[in-house]
DNA sequence: ACAAAAGATACTAATATGGTATCATTACTC
DNA sequence: GAGTAATGATACCATATTAGTATCTTTTGT
């Protein structure tokens, strides 16, 4: 069981490295550095680039950049792109079963784990990442 | 993204359930509590009388039980047996780019995060969940 | 013997994840 | 303004995981 897929994770180091890149980077440079498929790289930062992470630049010596400052970039935004909407605590059973989805004590426990969970993530930013 | 499955959410519910009882109880039973299809609550107490969670007692007139004391099965147990182990800081990247994983600041405030759910999810038991 | 339970095992369906492939568009360079 | 090197858009494919079915065997109380 995995709380980040391979996606966001690439793009978070995607992330990562262009945020200390002084000019646009290209997928050829991120492929290199990383090691990950081109075509994937390229889904991976097309889709950031529509969510408004990245911006980019087409043409000759075009690529990639931050669109926000790097303080400005939680990881939580990122597995929200690739994963959706994290819920930990979505109640399985049919709801005419469980009407007492309000006193639900295993819905209440997981809801806090769930709540403790996305509070840390919601607070690393892509600047605490690069700093170290 | 969802960190409990359906399996483990059902085999939750269902320890729950026969945890609340003095007698053993069948699988008619609690397909009857839970609305869960039969034939997929009769494979998921399998596999928790397989791993020692239920006893079961074959026969007419048998069913399942707890082995242990609700206050000894805890959540995790649980998930363990239906999702594995569960690990968010695993790193996807080919050993030979990231070098230097002791440094990775990613993976140090994952892990973080990581050990903080996993050590609630320790905590809670079946007996703080039937309590309510 | 019979019926009512669980055990074992194999199969199938649906969904999510991890990619590829291809063609269109943009823009710098000469 | 043609060529080239970049991204945009979109459709497709492969694999793994999750969710569920089907079927047959074994056990045991009556
Ligand atoms: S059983 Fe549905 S909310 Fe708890
Ligand atoms: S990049 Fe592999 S451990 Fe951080």
């Amino acid at each position: 069981m995995k709380l980040i897929t391979r996606n966001t994770d690439y793009a978070l180091r995607a992330i990562c490295y262009i945020a200390k890149q002084k000019n646009v980077v290209t997928v050829t440079e991120l492929v290199r550095v990383l090691g990950v498929p081109r075509p994937f790289m390229r889904k991976i930062l097309q889709q950031l680039s529509k969510e408004k992470i990245l911006k980019s630049y087409k043409g000759q010596s075009g690529g990639f950049k931050l669109k926000l400052f790097p303080e400005k970039i939680f990881i939580i935004q990122i597995m929200h792109i690739f994963q959706g909407q994290v819920s930990l605590s979505e109640c399985f059973l049919k709801k005419d079963i469980c009407p007492n989805r309000g006193k639900c004590v295993l819905r209440k426990k997981i809801r806090q784990i769930e709540n403790n969970a996305l509070g840390q993530l919601r607070q690393i930013s892509i600047a605490s990442l690069v700093k170290g």
